[in-house]
RNA sequence: CGGGGUGUAGCGCAGUUUGGUAGCGCGCUUGGUUCGGGACCAAGAGGUCGCAGGUUCAAAUCCUGUCACCCCGACCA
């Protein structure tokens, strides 16, 4: 770009830049537009769609492991959030409140729901009698509200669309196997359709849900080297069973709590996705997720367009008969102008189409990711298109794990070391990343290198590249090996 | 809620110090020439200068108040 004021370096980090790029770059490929309400976005067709394939893909997932679908109501009354009290803490702050209604104050005020928790508790109260009744496995998608002090589009708004799952079961054992489970399919889906690599892991004790016994989490990392939690799943043990009598007579006649889970992920994977393979043309788009795979631009002058689109028609029919999201450009702008546009909007892939092709049987296909552009046989363009938005996916996620893996830092080890390793990197205008370092399990440390670095734990990893033997703030043995980071 | 900043055409901005007919780039409309990496020419349309009050012959510009938004902190999917 001729400014460059607005432009991210592929695989650079320049973390005070980044907000803009991102801001503009999802405001030029139309995803979203403020709305009057602060910190509230409308989503644009284009934004939108994205978010429907999110959907599409997990919602296929979760059927797939038995859950169903179904709706609770927006409103929660006050009463019902108060009957569990770490929750209620938890959200209050940030709660929108419903007080009157037809011109009349109400008796009892209503929360826009949070997340839905309560409501669903109190519902299946009711709706469990028996261990026969169980498990109950139910999503649902829904909009929900939080009015935190400081939003960003897609990433943190005052309203946001999510799923949500709810899940009651027998036992503890069958409650965290559920909870595992359903953190996996985050993971699978986020990593194989998005082609945004996480790390999946534990949420530490200050980290965790209002109300839950433990947390986990997959978390990305964006490319100016901070985090995103890009997804939780919760085992909520018997707390809101106890606070909402969920209870079931099992099978020794002995009345039961149930054990509950929670999870959720939202149109912050939409913000995570522009984050991770976005660059300086705009928006990058992985294959899977794209609404549009292929656009195809035909190419050279009018006087020569019919005679190219005796070859382009067919093609295109082609394509779409192959099942490829294939769309057609022909307005009447410069193929200069179109290309730029639709790199920006990030198309996947280009087929050019010109006289010139037309005369030697042939097509150009140009990559998003990495500008390249093969020439292939138009007899063979249809395989060649597909096996190439394979490659790109592909090639989207490894190049996202090669950046991940290059801003993780194993190496650091003390406190000072890691005011050091952030004070060298910020030197240079860049971003620390993340760091890997040991946790010996008390909030006081944790809560010392917040207050001091602003890198806040992101999770305690399954897989851990490295394990660390002593707690990068007190030196004492470390219970846990820990990511550290600056957080979205 | 603390500290900083900005409000001028759809978008991005200049003009404010030193008051004197509202400007530029992009975009938009019409016509023509173009078309293998953001084309060119010509003619146009589009603004209560955030809002309110004050000073003045005269205010985008100076003064007072007010609102909105952005950035940095505290809160967070």
């Amino acid at each position: 770009m001729a400014d460059g004021k607005e432009s991210v370096k592929e695989n650079t980090l320049q973390a005070e830049d980044f907000s803009k790029w991102y801001i503009d770059t999802i405001k030029k490929a139309e995803l979203m537009d403020y709305s009057p309400v602060r910190g509230c976005i409308v989503f644009k067709p284009d934004g939108y769609e994205l978010w429907e394939r999110i959907q599409a893909g997990l919602d296929r997932r979760f059927k797939e492991t038995g859950h169903r679908n179904a709706y609770f109501p927006m409103l929660i009354p006050e009463s019902l959030l108060n009957k569990e009290k770490e929750h209620v803490e938890g959200f209050n702050p940030e709660m929108p409140w419903v007080t009157e209604a037809a011109g009349e104050k109400l008796e009892e005020r209503l929360a826009l729901r949070p997340t839905s928790e309560t409501i669903i508790g109190a519902m299946y109260s009711q709706w469990i009698q028996s261990y026969r009744d169980l498990p109950v496995l139910i999503n649902q998608w829904c909009n929900v509200f939080r009015w935190e002090k400081r939003t960003m589009p897609f990433l943190r708004t005052s309203e946001f669309l999510w799923q949500e799952g709810h899940t009651a079961h027998a036992t503890e054992e069958e409650a965290r196997e559920e909870t595992a489970k359903i953190l996996e399919i985050y993971r699978d889906f986020v990593e194989s359709e998005m082609a945004m690599p996480v790390w999946t892991g534990q949420k530490t004790p200050t980290e965790r849900f209002a109300g839950a016994v433990d947390t986990y989490s997959i978390e990305a990392m964006m490319k100016d080297g901070k985090a995103l939690q890009a997804g939780t799943s919760h085992y909520l043990g018997q707390n809101f069973a106890k606070g909402f009598e969920i209870k079931f007579l099992d099978r020794d006649n002995q009345l039961k709590f149930v054990y509950t889970t929670s999870w959720g992920a939202s149109t912050r994977l939409i913000g995570g996705m522009v984050m991770v393979h976005g660059d300086d043309k705009g928006l990058a788009l992985p294959p899977r997720m794209a609404p549009i795979q292929v656009i195809m631009i035909p190419v050279g002058p009018p006087k020569l367009r019919e005679k190219v689109m005796a070859r382009f028609d067919p093609l295109f029919d082609a394509l779409k008969q192959a099942g490829v999201r294939v769309k057609s450009d022909l307005r009447d702008e410069s193929p200069g102008w179109k290309f730029n546009e639709w790199e920006m909007r990030g198309v996947p892939l280009r087929l050019e189409l010109g006289p010139r092709d037309v005369e030697s049987n042939q097509c150009v296909l140009a990559r998003r990711d990495t500008g390249e552009k093969v020439t292939v046989s138009l007899d063979a363009a249809v395989e060649s298109v597909v096996s190439l938005l394979e490659g790109i996916q592909k090639a989207m996620f490894q190049k996202a794990v090669d950046f991940r893996t290059a801003n993780q830092h194993l190496n650091v080890n003390t406190l000072d070391e890691l005011k050091a390793h952030i004070a060298q990197f910020e030197n240079q205008a860049g971003s620390a990343g993340w760091v890997l370092a040991g946790w010996c399990g008390n909030n006081d440390c944790e809560g010392k290198v917040k207050e001091e670095t602003k890198f806040t734990t992101r999770n305690i990893p399954f897989g851990p590249p490295a394990t660390k033997e002593t707690c990068i703030c007190c030196g004492e043995k470390a219970r846990h090996t820990v990511w550290f980071a600056r957080a979205y």
